[in-house]
Parts: C-alpha cells; structure tokens; sequence
DNA sequence: ACGTCGATCTCGAAC
DNA sequence: GTTCGAGGTCGACGT
C-alpha cells in the first residue's frame, strides 16, 4: 500500500493518466451526496483531473469528478485515501482503497482528429457528388481552387442562369469568420471576372449573430447536415449515383 | 501483437474487465457515425459488454458501445482489430491497435450498496416527517396520491387556515415543467373539491425563467435543500423526532 | 460566470 | 417491448 501511495503520487504530479484496480469505497460530496461500500472496482484519473469509478458492469461510472479536480493522497485509518476536490461548485470525492491489485500510469500522447459523420472534404466530396444539394441547377467548375492572397474556395461552380457561385463549406455552424471569409472570395471573383458571382455558405447551420452580415453582404446561406452528406458518400460509394437521385 | 490478441480472446471469454493501452484508430456506424484517426488510448471493455474508448482527457469516452455488446478479435492488415457489435439498433465499433502498451485483466468482484442520500423520495419522507419544512402549520393528509389524468401529487395537506395545499417535490432547481405539473394538479383538485386549493414547489430553488409562470399561475415556492432533508432523514432514524424540532 | 440545448446521451420505471 | 423523464447528467455555445 505504500508503494501504491507513491506509486499514484508519482502518476498524479507526472499528469500521466492512472489506473488502480483494487478494493475500495466512495464517498461523494456535492450537488448530491452518496456512498458506495466495499467492493472491487477500476479507478481512472486522467492529467486533465477528471475521475472515474467503475464497477464491473455498466457503461457509466458509479461515481465521478469532471476535469478539474485537485488531488491529495493520504493514508486515513489504514486505507490509502484519494481525494479529488472540484470547486465550483465544491465537490468532494474520497475514494478509500484497502487493497490494491493492479497499478498502471501512462503518457498518452493523442491528436487524432475526431469527426463524427464526415469531414469537412467529405462534405465537398459529396457536393460535387449531387450538386442538388447546393441548389437545383448548380453546376461545379472547380474544388479548392486557388484565389490569390485569399487562400483557395471550396467549390466554384455556376447555377442555371449562368452566374459565378463560390460555395464555402464548414462542417460546424458557420460563424461571422466563414462568412467573411466567404466574402473576400466573392470580392476576389468579381474583381477579376466583372461577373455576377453569388457567394453561398455550406454548413449544418449558420450562427444567429453572423446573419446580419450575412445580410449586409448579399450572402447566401444553404443548410447542409453533415449526416446527409455522409449518405450520399455512402451510396455512392454503394451503388450508382442515378439510383439515389 | 499475437500475444496481445490471445490475452484479449482470453479475458473476453472468461467475461474478465479488460484494459487495453496502446497506439489505435476508431470507426463507429450505428445511430451515427464517426472516425477517429490513430492515437494513445485507453480501451475498457467491461464482462457485461460495455466498451469505452478514452482519450488522454475529458470525462466522457470518445467512443463506446453500451452493454450487451458481442466481440470479435482479428488482425486485418496487420492491425489488431477488436470489433463490438451491438443489436437493436444495430451498431459497430471497430478498434484498431497497432501499437499495445500495456494489457490488463481482472475479475472484479463488487457486491458493495450504492446509496444516494438524497432522492426525490427523501425528500418526500422528510416533508412528512418534518410538515414544517413546507410550512408552519402544514400538516398532510396524503401523498403519492393518484389525481386521475393528472398523475400522482407528492404531497396533499392543509395549512393551518384549512385550505387544500398540494406540495410538488423537486430535488433539482424547478423549472416550468415543475409549475405547469403543479398547476395541472391544483386545477384538478380545485375542480374535484370546489375549495381553495394552495400549490407550493419544494424545490432547492426555482429557475428564474420559471418565477413568472409560478406569479402569473398564484402557486408558490419553497426552498427545501437536499441536505436539510438528509439530516431530518438521518435524526429521525437515530434520534427521536421531538428532539430535533 | 450563468442559462439554454443537444446527446450514438444512459438509465430506470411505467405502461 | 416502447415511451417517458431524470441525471451529481456532460459538453458546447451564446450572453
């Protein structure tokens, strides 16, 4: 048990992430309060403070602390003590061990992109897939098509009365950042064609506060889910494009 | 890997807890999709099928499959990959490792009471037990009390004056829902009874964006904390009740 | 900091 | 089975 004191010490000042497997009970503090007697369970603590206790079964832990909690480590009547304190509101989890099994810390290194549906590039993909869901009668020229100084648009194509329209993808709700960034194509695209071009923003949704400048510049704006476009991948990638349509 | 894979057969079928640390990417098709690209993670699988995926930081897993899920374990281009399937509704989640740092098992034996102090419930003991802390002069008739469509009130009492009051517990801060529920109560009675019929919340707190629906429906509010209740509750198990008032 | 809202919500209870 | 509501919800976002 003294070993495993240091042992967590060590894990808890490293932010490494902690595992104990052992025999132990909870006592919680807080918004609620609650107690957990005896049993086996696995202990996580993670380096951003967050905390974990899980019993054998169950997808959700018996007891927790978000991230942010402060820890101590102690030894109180013969057990080995771990305290994580969230403040904040104040929160109070004492989990007391009086058996340890296992022990195991480690430096996760992780910076793996998570997306739920698609990507941002799957969304393109499937725009070019079925131009439909831009607009009935879109048309694409181009994808990532460099404009000078202002970086490379998404898609440029043109709707059916021949227009210039430059389509700004985002897989998040678009804020007033894509939609300025959406105009400085436009800008661009007029500047050097003297054409008509309509600028439209792509995205699940777009931002109450960017509306008004949406607005003010004569921007469009296009619901897209990213869920839809992942089934128009999907059944392309199934079967042929002209059965889905 | 070869002895990663057998270790992980190995606790799978002997329904042990199983840990996996190491180097993996992830794929998930069910009610949504997702992917995440390679990185250091925690794997949990638990014996009743759980699996959650956690990454370095955040409480929540990054991915998971609820208990009841099945496993399979093989090695697809070099990789190891952990498949859970889960019926109804039918969903995947594919774990490739390429990398393990380190494999754990256990057989947690865990039959320890899980107790939460407080519950709805409590508090509703504690308000009979302690009619004052609705209000001088409360005192219950009956509770859990079915009211036909309504549902079933928590508390029906008079106050001192004689009048019908109906007490909705919450333990949460109440919000509209709690007023509009009270509300439905004190009209039926009102229209049962033809008295005067009183509603209280007893709630922690009220939602300031609920205080005009409570003004504008002439019901009223209580502040009852959670752990006024446990204590009443925890005296009167001990100690006599005279003590405490 | 506080309030609102969605979630692969999960979980349990009622019907 | 399904639906409904609670949760120490968590987490993200807007104010």
């Amino acid at each position: 048990m003294e070993e495993a004191k240091v042992f967590i010490q060590h894990a808890l000042s490293r932010r490494k992430i902690l595992l104990v497997v052992g025999n132990c009970m909870v006592d919680y503090e807080g918004r609620a309060s609650s107690k957990l007697d005896w049993g086996e369970r696995l202990l996580i603590v993670k380096s951003d403070g967050s905390v974990m206790v899980h019993r054998p079964t169950g997808y959700e832990p018996v007891n927790w602390q978000p991230p942010g909690s402060v820890f101590q480590v102690e030894f109180e009547g013969g057990k080995l003590r771990i305290r994580a304190v969230r403040l904040q509101p104040k929160e109070t989890l004492n989990i007391f061990f009086d058996k340890v099994f296992h022990l195991l810390s480690a430096d996760l290194r992780d910076e793996g992109e998570f997306s739920m549906y698609v990507t941002e590039m799957d969304m393109q993909k499937a725009l070019l897939a079925m131009p439909e869901l831009v607009e009935k009668g879109f048309h694409p020229l181009a994808s990532e098509k460099e404009l000078g100084e202002s970086g490379f648009l998404d898609i440029l194509g043109e709707d059916s009365r021949g227009n210039l329209v430059v389509v700004e993808i985002k897989r998040n709700p678009a804020g007033r950042e894509a939609v300025l960034q959406l105009e400085r194509y436009v800008k661009t695209l007029r500047e050097k064609t003297g054409k008509t071009v309509r600028g439209v923003i792509a995205a699940p949704e777009i931002r109450r506060e960017a509306q008004p400048l949406l607005a003010a510049l004569k921007l469009e704006f296009k619901p897209v889910s990213p869920r839809r476009c992942y089934e128009v991948l999907k059944a392309g990638r199934g079967r042929k494009l002209s059965e889905f349509i």
